[in-house]
DNA sequence: ACAAAAGTGTTTCGGCTACACCCATGC
DNA sequence: GCATGGGTGTAGCCGAAACACTTTTGT
């Protein structure tokens, strides 16, 4: 790769990450205060450099790795940012990716290390550049996203009760859902199993603990052709 | 801009456009064979080089005219491609975007000249490098805008019927819908005016034309919060 | 008259919504 | 026994799907 028969003006290619983690039934965003100029000291997303010899989505691996310290982070792609200005410090041209972290899984030691810290989604501060837009247009794919697949697996616990998968559901969506309608709507997708033990911790009577079955793959809901 | 206070790899950033067209019934692709090597001569999507000072939307905008001779095309931005080894001739970073081309109002002696052909959509050739999923991404983000935004405008004439506007999104989700149940759907979203002329080519009885009202940008359908 | 496409009406079905209601348990 | 959250049942509504039917007009 080091031959490269094209002769054109190249660019700084960098990744920002919009991380999304669940607790305390709060969707979360783990943000860090900038290092280096400029905006230094201010709020911004984790990203870092594209090297020659990755991908995109591997440079976004490699960050969330630093900051993390996880592997097989569920990743999506965002869109390209590439406003000539939106970087004061030269032109970077960004691709964003939206990550879904088990907090529960994650080193808390390492991420205080780096600076980074855990927002409540709705709470966070202002950003620098154009990452304000890029939280807004991320929520967004990740409630789209949401719908159609149950990304329980990637915030959560793989034991479950049907009622934190309610909050669950509930923070991502940052609104109300009827919890019975929900619970029925979940467990007639036939992509859970449950168990023989109860979560007691949250309610007098207890709930049953569910996990995903083998088929955990399958999406909820097909989009069908309507028009 | 000439000043940049990152020090860091820099990429080669291209664009690659899947351009849609409808005409005799048909989803149509407008693709191109490569005049410089590697894959000389083979087919492939129409792309550029993204400059210094634009956007990748504006090199999309660029290519796109000088393919075409228009301006103010719809695009949507599809994805990144940045498999190092995407390109045998080096790394170059790619970012997709589809196209909606009124092919009834483009520069057909431009696109001639530029070595660009429109194929009917399901009998393309194969592509080079990537371009095949790139096409298949694209199709898919199309049918999902589709389902949700009434694009006619970008690929029909502003007067149609609505038997026209039928085929059209048959040719774009590649099956049958049934005419009456389209009718009444269409008609319920309060976003067509009626016309008092009708078009007679294409049948004895004559369909009524139509137009998009004031509130066009109103978008089809919601999409809810199901979960 | 009839073929062919435009356009309308009707019935069925399934899923979502909004509730009311029962259950189990700790206090 | 009562408050609390877990869990179930049900009636109504709405939109999609399927398909029968009417309308218009050229030949």
């Amino acid at each position: 790769m080091n031959t490269c028969v094209y002769k054109h003006p190249k660019h700084l290619l960098a990744v920002d990450c919009i991380i999304f983690g669940y607790e305390n039934n709060k969707l979360k965003l783990l943000l860090a205060q900038r290092k280096f100029a400029p905006e230094l000291g201010k709020w911004s997303l984790l990203g870092g450099w594209v090297d020659e010899t990755e991908t995109a989505e591997e440079a976004a691996e490699r960050v969330l790795f630093q900051i993390t310290g996880l592997k097989d982070i569920y990743l999506e792609q965002v869109q390209v940012f590439s406003n000539p200005l939106r970087d004061p410090g030269g032109r970077v041209v960004s691709v964003a990716f939206y990550a879904l972290i088990r907090i529960d899984k994650h080193d808390k030691a390492l991420v205080r290390k780096n600076g980074a810290k855990w927002w409540t989604f709705n709470k966070h501060p202002e950003l620098i550049f154009d990452h304000n837009e890029m939280v807004k247009i991320a929520h967004k794919k990740l409630k789209n996203k949401a719908s159609y697949k149950l990304c329980a697996q990637n915030l959560i616990p793989s034991k479950f009760t049907i009622p934190q998968l309610h909050a669950l559901y509930e923070a991502i969506f940052q609104c109300e859902i009827d919890p019975g309608n929900f619970r029925k709507k979940v467990l007639s997708l036939n992509i859970l199993e449950k168990l023989n033990d109860k979560n007691r911790t949250e309610s007098k009577k207890g709930a049953y603990y569910y996990q995903l079955n083998k088929q955990q793959e399958r999406v909820i809901k097909e989009r069908k052709v309507k028009f």
